[in-house]
DNA sequence: GAGTGGTCTAGACCACTGT
DNA sequence: CAGTGGTCTAGACCACTCC
C-alpha cells in the first residue's frame, strides 16, 4: 500500500501531473482529471490529490473552481521598465492631448495594443486612515480622493494589474475635471492630471514586496488563492517635497517582472 | 453542528486565532494549543483546523513543525534601498581595504551592525545552463563561478536574503585570490572584487518577481512552506556593456521592502 | 514517554459546472 | 441532470519535539 521513498505521496502526484502539463498531456484550458479519478490512478486518498495539486494551483499550472479544475494556459511574464516608465510619463505630461492620447503606459513597456486592453477605473471617496495620513503627512480623517484601477488583455479577463490610488481631495479639487471618473482613462495618466493643477512630479518612491493573493485579488488577476502577488507602494513627491499621490499597485508575482536600472556614476 | 453564516468555518478558526495573537493573548515563540484542542474548541474536525491555520502560516503569523505549533515574532521589515545602495558600493571599490571594511552593505540601508549578522559563503564551479549563457552572451557549458550566500541576523537563525551569485570563471581566474571562499565576506563586495581585475560596473538592472517559497528556501528563510518570496534577478553590466555578474536573490516577501528611487528630470 | 504535527484513509454533503 | 471541486467528518500511523 504504502511505497515509501522519503518524499511524501502527494510529492509525486504534483510532478507527474506538472510533467503531464509540461509535456503536453494535458492541454492548457482543457479539464484536468477528477480528484476522484486522480485518487484512484494514484492509489492515494483525495486528500492527497488536493495536496499535491495544492502546489500546482500556487504555481499557476492549473487552476480549479467548484466544478471543475483545468489546466491554465502558459501566461506571458510581463515587463514593466519603472524606472524609464516613470520619465516618460513626465515628459509626456506637457504634450497635446493628441500626443498623449496615442499610447498609454501599459503599452510603453509591453507589446500590447491599447485596443487589446481592457480598463477599469473607479473613483470614491475616503477619509485618511492613520497610514494615508502619515504617507502624506496630513491630519487622519483628510478627505482622500480613492481611485481604483484595474487593467486586463482583452482576451482573458485576468487583469495585469490593481491598483489603489490616493490623492489628497482638496488639492485634485482644484480641477473638477480630476474628480470625473468618466474622463477616465485619462491621456497620459497621473502625471499628465497632476500637470493640469500645477504640480510638477520631482520623483517617485517605489517600495516592493510579496504576499499570498488574498481571495479578492486572486479573482481579479486571474490567480489562484495562495499564489504569491508583488506589491508595490508608489509614492510620487513634487518638486516642494510634498507626496502628491500614493498608490498601492497589486501584481501577480509569478507573471510580473518589476525592471529598475540604476546607472552609475563613471569613473 | 453546522451554524452556516456563508463564510467556511476554517476562515473562523483562522481569524480567531488571528485575533487572539494581535490581542496577545498567544505570545510570540509560545506554544498554540494543540490541533486536536482547537478543534474541540471550535468545533470543527482537525481538517478544518488544518485550513484554518495554514492561511496563518502563509502569512507568517504562525510557524509549525513536526511535533509543535508556535506563534511567530513579528518580524521586522526590512528595507533595502537599491537605487541608493549600488552607487554606494561603486564608491567603495576604490577605497582602502580598511575603510571598505568598516561595514558591509547589509549595514548601509539596516540599523543591524555586522556584529548582529551571521554570514555564510560557498563557492563552487559550474557549467553554464542555457539561461545563463543567454544572460552572459557565452557559449552553453562555459565555466562559471556560482557564489552562494546567505546573511542571518545572529539572533534568529532566519536568513535576510539567500544569493547565487555568478561570475565567468576565466574572468576572475584572473586574479585567484576570488576564487577563495576563505577570503569571504570580501571587503566591499563584488564591485570591490570585480575592481582587482580591473572591471568597473556601468550599471545593474533588476528584475523584480514572486513566487511560493520552496521547501529548502522556506528553511533558510525562516518562513513556512507555500509563504511568498521576492525573487531578484540582479544584473551587472561593465562600461563596454559586458554582463560581469549575475544574481539571483531570494527575500522573505512579507519581510522584506526594496526601495528603489526614480529621480526624474525638472522641467 | 507523552504529545504534537505531517501525512494518509474513507467516507459525506452541497454549490457549482457543463450539458 | 450528472459530475466536479469546496468543505467537512472521524478516524489512523509515524516522525518528531519536549520533558
Amino acid at each position: 500500500m504504502t511505497e515509501r521513498d522519503g518524499r511524501p505521496r502527494y510529492a509525486r502526484v504534483a510532478q507527474e501531473i506538472r510533467e503531464e502539463i509540461l509535456a503536453g498531456g494535458l492541454r492548457p484550458g482543457g479539464l484536468l482529471p477528477s480528484e476522484a479519478d486522480l485518487a484512484d490512478r494514484f492509489g492515494v486518498s483525495p486528500t492527497g490529490v488536493r495536496n499535491g495539486i495544492r502546489r500546482l494551483r500556487e504555481r499557476g499550472l492549473v487552476g480549479a473552481e467548484q466544478g471543475r479544475g483545468f489546466v491554465r494556459a502558459p501566461r506571458q511574464r510581463l515587463r514593466r521598465h519603472h524606472s524609464e516608465r516613470y520619465q516618460w510619463e513626465k515628459d509626456r505630461a506637457r504634450q497635446t492631448a493628441e500626443v498623449r492620447a496615442r499610447t498609454g503606459a501599459t503599452e510603453f513597456d509591453t507589446d500590447l495594443q491599447s485596443t487589446d486592453l481592457k480598463f477599469h477605473a473607479e473613483y470614491s471617496e475616503t477619509a485618511a486612515c492613520s497610514e494615508l495620513a502619515m504617507r502624506f503627512d496630513v491630519p487622519v480623517g483628510t478627505r482622500m480622493l480613492q481611485r481604483d484601477y484595474s487593467t486586463s488583455c482583452r482576451e482573458d479577463d485576468a487583469a495585469l494589474s490593481v491598483v489603489h490610488s490616493y490623492l489628497v481631495y482638496d488639492v485634485v479639487a482644484t480641477n473638477p475635471e480630476l474628480l470625473d471618473v468618466a474622463r477616465e482613462p485619462y491621456p497620459g495618466g497621473t502625471q499628465s492630471q497632476l500637470f493640469t493643477i500645477g504640480i510638477e512630479v520631482d520623483r517617485i518612491v517605489d517600495e516592493l514586496s510579496a504576499r499570498p493573493a488574498l481571495p479578492e485579488e486572486a479573482g481579479v488577476l486571474g490567480i489562484e488563492v495562495g499564489a504569491s502577488v508583488l506589491v508595490l507602494n508608489k509614492t510620487s513627491i513634487d518638486v516642494t517635497d510634498r507626496v502628491v499621490e500614493y498608490s498601492e499597485v497589486i501584481l501577480p508575482g509569478e507573471w510580473t517582472e518589476v525592471v529598475y536600472t540604476t546607472e552609475l556614476k563613471r569613473w
